[in-house]
DNA sequence: TCGCTAGGTTGACAACGTCAACCTGAGGAG
DNA sequence: CTCCTCAGGTTGACGTTGTCAACCTAGCGA
């Protein structure tokens, strides 16, 4: 094990990521991460430059979670189409169970950090592998793929977006929930 | 003409409106507001039940407005599928050029507002009939017209947020921008 | 004429982000 | 061993914000 007892800095992004989930990032203030962590209430000024780098941080590490997930799930054996749409699927879910991270991290980043590119960097290239392995076998269509990519990733974000403001499924008729649209979509490029 | 002396309210929402396109939802302030109409700082007070009532009129006004200019272009000779896709890109556009209305609108809307949902729903219900439209002559899939309509635009709203939150074209080389994956979606959809 | 009320004012309050000054204990240089 | 440094913690202050309460006032209907 790394370490039994963990830092402070740790502490305050558990505390600050809670209250994330819990209200929106107008929720999280340093003061009450700071009370939440059992110091005061400029503690956290020690450990990050500003309120803005705090977020930032807690994006980052979300980030990287996000990454070794993916990593891990194309590193196994089912077919790249597959692994692709599941992770779009995973994406759109994410960002309903966990909204204001999703919003967060997708959000404009105010503060460039270089953990943050680096770390979404990655991701895309993972994604870009699948996205060509699934052309290699036909079960997307030929092009550019870096475009296809961006085109895959559109519709997942903007599905998951919408879905969180209420703006798919209005009455409960035609029920258009996120992981219907992406699959919708991959029917639609798998001729 | 209406009225050559605007009312306060409409002020206070003019004064808003420009700190929004300025500095983003964080930079309007009710007292900032206020300053700029020529009132105290608590006059807003007396128009608006509070800061979230104050975004929603704003994010209302807005709604109306596209609304209007999405029903004078269908009122055009242009075919449907035309009217669609410039509908589509000129969303887009919108949200590049205006990204804080964009957001504000599309965000999660704290404060329900009737007069905020039926402008979004009759806007909806507009573009239905250009999908439908479309549909009868080819130029679309056919299927469940609302599923489809939530398809692209879940594709708009994606590209763009994520072309302002700059995840899209991240180096020089595949620039894919928002219109560029609209028209893509179209061919695809267009057999 | 009188009183109501819409719309405006001032003043206060708590919470927030942030800055400045101070304190303290552990660890390395001499 | 002694002394210095400094990471990491503290308290206190400042200006700004959203919001509430109390007060004022002009116009209008009964």
């Amino acid at each position: 094990m790394t370490s039994v007892t963990p830092t402070t800095r740790d502490l305050l992004l558990d505390a600050a990521e809670q209250l994330l989930d819990a209200g929106g990032v107008e929720a999280v203030t340093l003061r009450e991460v700071g009370r939440r962590s059992g110091v005061s209430h400029n503690a956290p000024y020690k450990h990050f430059a500003n309120k803005e780098a705090l977020l930032a941080a807690i994006a980052a590490r979300e980030l990287r979670r996000r990454r070794d997930r993916l990593t891990a799930a194309l590193a196994g054996t089912e077919p790249p189409e597959q692994v692709l749409r599941r992770s779009l699927r995973r994406y759109a879910e994410w960002a309903q169970e966990y909204p204001a991270r999703f919003k967060l991290i997708y959000g404009r980043w105010t503060t460039h950090s270089d953990e943050l590119a680096e770390a979404a960097h990655a991701a895309s290239a993972q994604l870009l592998t699948a996205v060509r392995a699934g052309q290699a076998t036909g079960a997307l269509p030929p092009g550019d793929p870096d475009r296809l990519l961006a085109l895959l990733r559109a519709l997942a974000h903007g599905a998951a977006d919408l879905a969180l403001a209420g703006h798919l499924a209005p009455d409960g008729k035609g029920h258009a929930d996120a992981p219907t649209l992406i699959d919708d979509l991959l029917t639609y490029l798998h001729p």
